[in-house]
RNA sequence: GGCCUGGUGGCUCAGUUGGUUAGAGCGCCGCCCUGUCACGGCGGAGGUCGUCGGUUCGAGUCCGAUCCGGGUCGCCA
């Protein structure tokens, strides 16, 4: 039977005692994590958020009435007790933290009983993790994820008093806006006063954080709740938080100072690490030729080079009619891996068709038992091209070479997993590392095959590098933007631009992209208008704030560092959401569900 | 949408080439126990093996479909 609190104030959380407690009274609030009866006496391990305190009942202190009610306590009941820290004394527990002392009870209310849970309460669980989203308020009583959501509430205040010393003011943008289809999906919203119309949920702060500057802010960031309608990842969920952060009269090199003291400050804070700055940078042409990818993981090395001159004239007809049709062939090398067996080679050639590649070559430098060369291509190439290859490659006997031979795309796509798999497979990944890396100079643009255009790679906003932008018109594909991605053992953390600030700019921008003027004004009419007014330059940046927390509690998914995430169909088990609405509230917003559509499915 | 992977008492799992009444640990219920802390002892309840269909004398096990999770590719300006 639940009891009042009634006239009881606690005095600390439970393992905010110490042995300098011993001899006070004190009151403990909290939940049973475990009572242990011995017939004559009643050990109950109490646990709040700070941790587990030992409560012991005797029934010559506490007296029989106390005792009796002791005795019915189960897992998770929600407890007060009042009685006297004492010591442990020899019967100490040096595995808990409080385990030097304990709670002599002398009295006990029940303030809430508990049914039977549907899994245990323990910092180690082997429960899926189906059960515990849908009890998730359960889960969130596990010591890890306690830990977790602390952790994340650390960082956005250091985040918060850092961007405050900066000079960053903290302001709120809307999350009922306006749909721009360009990018990810929007999550929409009827409007029940104008019905037929939605407001979007936002992909990001970006129009409105860009016109805090028109205003005149100068610097402003926002722990912002992001909107996107596309399919979850480990990492990625259908809502999400921002480190948003916009500055004005800002260029390339003064966001990435900002944000270096960011990550130096937060890192430290949170974690007690320090990174060292400056951030190396890589420009991200550099980062797709040596790494086959634009997060490249640096904690290992194994770069990838590019053999197409060396192979253009060769007999293999793989390589050389890549090379004529306009692509590329490339390698990577494994040193000293030349022994490695057929069957973890063929392993990796997976990866390389699991990723859109026809296969991988190998070359085991010497590693025949005559001491010639294993090679799968090695019948069709004369020994001073095999030597050519090796040569280039910088290959030493006893090394392994694999190469891919396709489109550049894919040569990277294919390489580039191959690599991490190699990472992965031989053990190289320093799991202690935190290796940040600047990748710079992206594309400004990128052609859509799908839609048979280009499009932003970043955003349309996103100025061009001020000595690329001649070649707008004869080859777009060329220009450079001033945008930049931060990355963090592979990981991209976040990435932000500098902006345009010239109508002139912005107007080829949108021509480029294929928007009409009309267009352009109609979904974008309320920036374009506002640059019209004095614009300063600007430049901002946006990480994932989850990303950052994750990786900082060394979590596996995101779900792990949110209190309350949605599963891989961005349905949520506990609430039941998405769900089916009353008949009468969609009849206020006009709306009819289409239920042949839905019953095709 | 594609591929991979999982679903057996409340929880986590085992279950042989298809073969009797489907097992274990934890949890739960009852009794006992004055230094436990993964407490211990004795006893007990609890499962239409995700669902539907098929093969078979016989299906947890084989086949098909489907539902519910997880990972990933596409997607994520």
């Amino acid at each position: 039977m639940a009891e009042s609190m009634e006239g009881l104030k606690r005095t600390a959380r439970c393992a905010e005692f110490t042995v300098e407690d011993i001899g006070k009274e004190v009151v403990i609030m909290g939940w049973v994590q475990k009572s242990r009866n011995k017939g004559g006496l009643i050990f109950t391990d109490v646990r709040d958020r700070s941790g587990i305190l030992q409560v012991i009942f005797e029934e010559d202190i506490c007296g029989s009435e106390v005792f009796e009610k002791a005795a019915t306590l189960h897992n998770e009941y929600c407890v007060a007790v009042t009685g006297n820290i004492r010591s442990r004394g020899k019967d100490a527990n040096t595995e808990l933290a409080t385990g030097a002392i304990e709670v002599e009870a002398t009295a006990l209310r029940i303030l809430s009983e508990a049914a039977t849970l549907p899994f245990q309460i323990e910092a180690d669980t082997n429960t899926r993790e189906e059960l515990r989203l849908k009890y998730r308020y359960l889960d969130l009583r596990r010591p890890p994820l306690q830990k977790n959501i602390f952790l994340r509430h650390k960082l956005c205040i250091a985040v918060r008093n850092y961007m405050d010393e900066q000079g960053f003011l903290e302001i709120e943008t809307p999350t009922f806006v306006k749909s721009t289809p360009e990018g990810a999906r929007d999550y929409l919203v009827p409007s029940r006063v104008h019905q037929g119309e939605f407001y979007a949920l936002p992909q990001s702060p970006q129009l409105l954080k860009q016109l805090l500057m028109c205003s005149g802010f100068d610097r402003y960031f926002q722990l912002a709740r992001c909107y996107r309608d596309e399919d979850l990842r480990a990492d990625r969920q259908p809502e999400f938080t921002q480190i948003d952060m916009e500055l004005s009269f800002a260029d390339v090199d003064d966001v990435i100072a900002v944000n270096e003291g960011l990550i130096k400050r937060i890192w430290k804070e949170v974690l007690g690490v320090d990174i060292k700055t400056p951030i190396e940078r890589m420009t991200w042409q550099t980062a797709i030729d040596k790494y086959g990818s634009d997060k490249p993981d640096l904690r290992f090395d194994l770069p990838i080079e590019d053999i197409s001159d060396v192979v253009k004239d060769c007999g293999f007809s793989v390589f050389k009619d890549t090379v004529a049709d306009g692509g590329m062939v490339r390698g990577i090398r494994v040193p000293g891996e030349g022994h490695m067996p057929r069957k973890k080679i063929d392993a990796l050639t997976e990866v390389a068709k699991y990723y859109g590649g026809k296969g991988l070559a190998y070359l085991c430098v010497g590693c025949a038992d005559d001491g010639s060369h294993k090679c799968s291509f090695g019948k069709f190439m004369t020994d001073e091209e095999l030597e050519a290859i090796i040569k280039a490659m910088g290959a030493e006997k006893g090394d392994l070479l694999l190469f891919a031979a396709d489109k550049f795309t894919k040569v990277c796509a294919v390489l580039g997993n191959v690599r991490l798999a190699l990472g992965k497979q031989l053990d190289l990944i320093d799991k202690s590392a935190w290796r940040f890396l600047w990748i710079t100079e992206f594309p400004l643009l990128e052609w859509s095959e799908e839609e048979n255009r280009f499009m932003a790679m970043h955003h349309p906003f996103t100025s061009p590098m001020d000595e690329d932008w001649q070649y707008i018109d004869s080859d777009p594909g060329r220009v450079r933007a001033k945008a930049y991605d931060i990355v963090l053992n592979g990981t991209e953390l976040g990435g932000g631009s500098v902006r345009i600030h010239r109508a002139d700019v912005q107007e080829k921008m949108f021509e480029v992209l294929g928007f009409t003027p009309e267009r352009a004004y109609e979904q974008f009419g309320f920036l374009l208008d506002a640059f019209k007014y004095g614009v300063p330059p600007h430049a901002g940046l946006a990480y994932g704030l989850d990303r950052v927390a994750m990786w900082m509690a060394g979590a596996e998914s995101i779900r792990d560092v949110m209190a309350f995430p949605k599963i891989k169909d961005a349905s949520d088990l506990m609430m039941g959401a998405p769900s089916f609405v009353d008949e009468q509230q969609l009849k206020d917003l006009a709306i009819k569900i289409d239920t042949e559509t839905i019953e095709a499915k």
